[in-house]
DNA sequence: TCTTGACTTAGAGCGCGCTCGAACCCCTAG
DNA sequence: CTAGGGGTTCGAGCGCGCTCTAAGTCAAGA
């Protein structure tokens, strides 16, 4: 497979593969004789994987990491394993965060919606006083 | 109030507050005779709202769009609801494809953990042969 | 009076994760 | 034979959200 066929098939760009070998999240590709890269279509699944890592907000370096332990093979899995674990520990933190965001979200959009009782918080004009005149920026010389 | 005791109050940097009202995420706000800004503790109000906005991750063109109409004043309220809802949206389907992926995470940590059956898929060796002799960065000339 | 430290501005720089451009190569169909 | 549509490399550029620097002002305490 060539890699804009593994682009289709990814959802990845063609540049976006090539930038991933670069830096080595992806390992380096076989070349056919016309130096063209030349995939296996079992690359997909470690490229879903990382999909994955990415869903749940893992940085690029960490996934190196990762890449790196699982090319060195089995002896690394427990590594790897520690990996993930603080990792999902940092997503189940996010998480919890973002449901309690989403409640009080609601709770204001919810505010908007009736045409009485409205949350006092932020409707409110600016709380500080009106912006300066436009144009005016900041006169004062240096 | 002066800006460092805002940064100290907001757990905002004193950077970042006057990167915020330079964009126009926060409101100009007063400057005392020496120039200096002078806050309203109700400023921290908003500067709440904004991080909440932040962390279920509105870009900030988005809290400027929000912000702009806040400013415009209660007849943007409509117009402010359909903006957090839309938001909104967006965030209950990121959450639940997190949480998808975190199952999917957990599952292969337990493979890991587990000495026997071990998930298939992404701990075979490299599904691409293995990586060039380091070194021999494809000597092909141009 | 002098020092210290918090403040001011304009503008440059940074880390991240791509994304694109230039210039070139190679294969195939018409 | 030629045109087109893939592919290749290196390296620059971009959008985001800050973060920092330089050079200066100002005010309070020893």
């Amino acid at each position: 497979m060539k890699i804009g066929e593994l682009a289709r098939q990814s959802g990845l760009s063609v540049h976006t593969i090539r930038y991933y070998e670069r830096i080595g999240l992806l390992p380096y590709a076989d070349r056919n004789r016309s130096s063209q890269r030349d995939y296996d279509a079992s690359i997909l699944v470690w490229i879903t994987f990382l999909g994955r890592l990415k869903t749940v907000g893992m940085p690029i370096r960490d996934m190196l990491r990762y890449a790196a332990l699982r090319e060195r093979g089995v002896e690394t899995e427990a590594e790897r394993r520690l990996l993930l674990q603080q990792h999902r520990e940092r997503v189940a933190l996010h998480l919890a965060e973002l449901q309690d965001c989403l409640l009080v979200l609601d709770t204001k959009i919810a505010g908007y919606a009736g045409s009485e009782p409205r949350m006092k918080d932020y409707d409110a004009p600016p709380p500080q006083r009106r912006r300066k005149p436009a144009g005016t920026r900041t006169a004062r010389p240096r």
